[in-house]
DNA sequence: CAAATAGTGTCTCTGAGACAGTATGAG
DNA sequence: CTCATACTGTCTCAGAGACACTATTTG
């Protein structure tokens, strides 16, 4: 294995979550140089014995003080520019999170503040390193992996309502849904969503159904995102 | 930079193309150890200053003897278990590329010999490394992406009819199409295919129509998969 | 002529979008 | 009661699937 060039791995997270209206994403406030004070995506060096999931899962878990199961996480792309970090040649791989809001925390163990910023508001060029192209592809990412898989119920709480449910689309599409038809698609699809049996209470408005995530892992036929 | 653990980075591809009615994909004969006499993946490592899609390209025009924008190519995923190769921690970045049945020269730069090999008759774990898996997610990834992109027409020459075509999502997918319908969605959906003007000659039967490949990306509405 | 392949027309059914109307809670 | 929100019903239109029919070539 000696002679073939070595190169430093780590994981980078977009992890999103849906809060105050916002798609918004947990970065954290750089401690050190380079791009000292910017704000970047959380991660981390990919140990010499460790796979690639498990590195993924275990800065997860640091940043936002949680256990995994809770939400979902899948790669999104490996980034490698020759010099996209100066300190030498560092590839990452990217992970997408998706997460409710409960999800809070956010304890910064690298003694570096961490929080939840809107997508919306954050400038290309804003972020260190590549982070924002990065950013970027999770972003459309996730926004159309809600068209065709029922991941909008990772944003939400265990059990949720349809409006809440509705709310996330409209929320990480920036379009407004039909809550009629909207509601008519998402009981009739098989899968996407189950009723615990229960209501809300004390809510304005007549109380709303309960429903939990249902078993389904891809939507046939997909929920389609308006023109614009 | 020092301290940090040291990797190896390789590129793997995953290259289909359809001929004689199979969907196949190019694979070397390993003849060094490990996994010597073994079929496994092109690919090789990327230079400490090299970027990961230009290894990709390298990579693909050595094996193939093809100059690149004749296909398309694009990154399919990251593997990197502690163990995948016993030689050291290598994490390789994989990626997928469609080309043409013309693409057929396949020279053996690395005194290895290459061949195209049907994927259905591939069992799993006959391939070196875990390249068993990357070649099952490049297969579905390509399947999928035949759905909602035009992607089926890089599978063909530059001039091609409705019916090649149609031969290509058949051959991907497995299943029977309805050429009737198949013709009125190919030359219904905007984008999709362009006509040239000319037609076959010398066929059985009336002569078809040529097509180019036209100018979307995206299929709206998706060409749909049949249940099975 | 027949055979073969290309391409068109038509019917039906599913599902999306628009939107009226009903149900059930809080104050 | 009013207001707010949840939920249902109905109409229309686009597009998929099934399949009969016409068009244009070779032998």
């Amino acid at each position: 294995m000696t002679g073939y060039p070595p190169f430093a791995v780590t994981v980078d997270l977009v992890v999103l979550t849906v809060r105050a209206g916002d798609l918004s994403v947990l970065l954290v406030r750089r401690g050190i140089p380079p791009y000292e004070g910017c704000w970047a995506l959380p991660g981390g060096f990919v140990g010499i014995d460790e796979d690639l999931p498990d590195a993924a899962v275990r800065e997860l878990t640091e940043e936002t003080g949680l256990a995994e199961p809770a939400g979902h996480l899948e790669q999104l792309g490996t980034y490698g520019k020759p010099h996209r970090d100066p300190r030498g040649r560092v590839v990452t791989v990217a992970w997408l999170a998706l997460l409710p809001d409960l999800a809070a925390p956010v304890a910064g163990t690298d003694a570096a503040s961490a929080d939840w910023l809107p997508v919306d508001r954050l400038t290309p060029g804003q972020l260190a390193f590549d982070h924002g192209r990065i950013l970027a592809d999770g972003v459309e990412r996730a926004r159309a992996k809600l068209e065709y898989t029922p991941l909008a119920a990772t944003f939400c709480p265990p059990e949720f309502t349809v409006a809440q449910l509705r709310d996330v689309y409209e929320t990480v599409w920036g379009s407004h849904l039909d809550p009629r038809n909207f509601h008519r698609k998402v009981t009739g699809t098989p899968g996407f969503v189950e009723p615990v049996g229960r209501s809300t209470e004390g809510e304005r408005g007549r109380p709303a159904q309960l429903f939990r995530r249902g078993s389904a892992t891809l939507l046939h036929p997909p929920m389609l995102r308006p023109a614009r």
